[in-house]
DNA sequence: CTCCATTATTTGTATATACAAGATATCTAT
DNA sequence: ATAGATATCTTGTATATACAAATAATGGAG
C-alpha cells in the first residue's frame, strides 16, 4: 500500500481546524512541512485537487498558497505546480543581524564595538543602494565585531536619516529618548551579492590583515524605500568562514 | 481649494505604473507614504471608490490593501475604514537582534558576552514558545548587553536543536562548518509581550541591580513551528530605557 | 435633546467564472 | 523514431457576486 495521498492527509487536518477555509488549508500545510511529513521537494496537490478534494473554490485554495509562496514555505511554478520549499539556511535576516549567532553556535566570546558614527549626505551609490535621492542625509557608521579577541567582520552601515529623525551626531547624547526604525528585508530569491574584494588599508588594519588578502564582502539589496539600513559586510579570510559557504549559493 | 482627493492622488500614480493591478495599486500606496504624502492616521480610499476611481474590481483593491495590511503599511478596521499605519518602531525583527543599534544610535559602545551555552531537553513552558514537543532537544544560551560597561540587558534564547542539527555543546568547536537557521518573526499585531517582573539573584547580579528593582521582561512569541529561537529579555531599569517605552502600547 | 432602532458603509471571506501564460504530455505527420 | 503541432495541466491575474460582521450615520419616538 502506498503512502497517504497529500490531498488525503490535508483533507485530514483540514477537517479539524477552525476559522476562515484559506487559513485551515494554510496552517494544515504548515504543520505538514513543520513536523517533516511533506519534505522538501514533494509536489503539493494542485489547486484543482483541493477543490474537489477539500470542497472549497479554486480562489480559496490560491488565497492559501499564496500566503504559503510568501511565507517560504512553498514555491509555485506556473506549469509544474506547487512545492514544498527548502528551507533557507541564510535568510535576509540573518545577514542583516546574527554573525552573533554563529559565534555563539561555536561556543566563542562575541563582541562588537562600534568604530565611526558619523552623519553626512549620500553618495549616488549610497542613495541607490538606500532609495533615497543622492545627497539625502544620512549616517555612516562602521561597526567592527570580534570572536574571542580576533576581528572577524567590519560591518558598514548606511542609514537614512529621514527615517531616523531628530539624529544629528551632535545631538545623540541629548536626545535619547528618540529612536530609529529598523525594518527586515523579505526574504526573497537574488537578494544577495557576495564577492571578493581586497580591503582598503584602513579595513586590512581594523581586520589584522594584509591588504593583499581577500575577502569575502556581503552586500544586502534594500527593498526600495522600506529599509533605513544598508550594510555591507567585510569578512576576514580564513577557515573561520566555512560557516558561510553557502552565502549566494543559490 | 482642499488638497486633492485621496483617491485622485493614487490614481495619478496608479495611471503611470506597469504590472498587474494589485501591484500598481499596493505600489502607488507605499510610494505615497514613503514620501510623507499620506501621514499615518490618514484615511485611504476604499474599496468602493477604487472600484469607481481605478476601475478595477473590489478583489482586486482588497487583495492589494490585504498586502499593505501584511506589510504593515496600513490598518484596516471593518466598518471604519483603511488608514495609514503608524511606523512601527519596534518590530519583531529589531526586537530580535538589535539592542546595538540603539546603543550604537547615542553614541555608546556595545559589547555583548555569552554567558552561558548549554544542550538540554525543552521544559513544557520552553516547548510553547518554540513549538515543539516536551522534552525535545534544545540549546538554552544567556547573552549579556552592555551599553560602554555597563550591563543593560540579559537575553536568553531557547533554540530548537532539532532545526540546528548536527550541534552538541561537546562537538562545537569540531563542527564549525555548519550553521543554524534564524528567521524573523512576522510582524503582526499582538506579538509582543512586555511584562515587569522582579529579577531573580543570579538576574540581577548579572545586571548589578537588586532583586527589588522591577525589570522590563520582553518576549516574543513563535510562529507557530517556523522560529528555532524563542528569546526572553530582561531589561535594565532606569532612565536608559526610555527607549522603550513604546514597548507593548499598542 | 436623548435614546434606540434602522440603514448605510466598510472590510472579511467565499464562490464561480474567465482568460493568460508557462510547462508538460500526447498525438500526428513524416 | 523524431519533430512539430496540439491538447492538457498548472498557476497568475481579474472580475462579478454574495453574504457576514463591525462600525458609523441616520431618523424617529419619547
Amino acid at each position: 500500500m502506498a503512502a497517504v495521498k497529500p490531498i488525503e492527509a490535508l483533507k485530514a487536518l483540514f477537517d479539524h481546524i477552525e476559522g476562515p477555509a484559506y487559513a485551515r488549508i494554510r496552517q494544515s500545510i504548515e504543520q505538514l512541512v513543520a513536523d517533516g511529513e511533506w519534505q522538501a521537494g514533494l509536489t503539493l496537490p494542485s489547486e484543482a485537487e483541493m477543490v474537489d478534494g477539500l470542497g472549497v473554490s479554486r480562489m480559496t485554495a490560491n488565497r492559501a498558497m499564496r500566503e504559503l509562496t510568501e511565507a517560504g514555505v512553498v514555491e509555485r511554478h506556473r506549469g509544474r505546480g506547487t512545492f514544498v520549499a527548502e528551507q533557507k539556511v541564510l535568510s535576509a535576516l540573518y545577514e542583516v543581524h546574527d554573525i552573533a549567532a554563529e559565534v555563539l553556535a561555536r561556543g566563542k566570546q562575541h563582541h562588537a564595538d562600534v568604530i565611526e558614527l558619523v552623519s553626512a549626505h549620500a553618495t549616488a551609490e549610497e542613495a541607490m543602494r538606500l532609495g533615497v535621492m543622492t545627497h539625502a542625509p544620512i549616517f555612516r557608521s562602521t561597526v567592527l565585531h570580534y570572536e574571542d579577541s580576533l576581528p572577524i567582520q567590519l560591518e558598514q552601515r548606511i542609514i537614512n536619516a529621514k527615517l531616523a529623525p531628530q539624529y544629528d551626531q551632535q545631538d545623540l547624547q541629548k536626545h535619547t529618548a528618540h529612536r530609529y526604525l529598523m525594518k527586515a528585508a523579505p526574504m526573497t530569491e537574488g537578494e544577495h551579492l557576495v564577492e571578493a574584494v581586497l580591503p582598503s588599508t584602513e579595513e586590512a588594519t581594523l581586520l589584522q590583515i594584509g591588504t593583499e588578502q581577500p575577502c569575502m564582502q556581503i552586500r544586502r539589496r534594500t527593498w526600495a524605500n522600506k529599509d533605513i539600513v544598508s550594510a555591507t559586510r567585510l569578512l576576514s579570510p580564513g577557515n573561520r568562514f566555512e560557516l558561510f559557504g553557502r552565502f549566494g549559493a543559490n
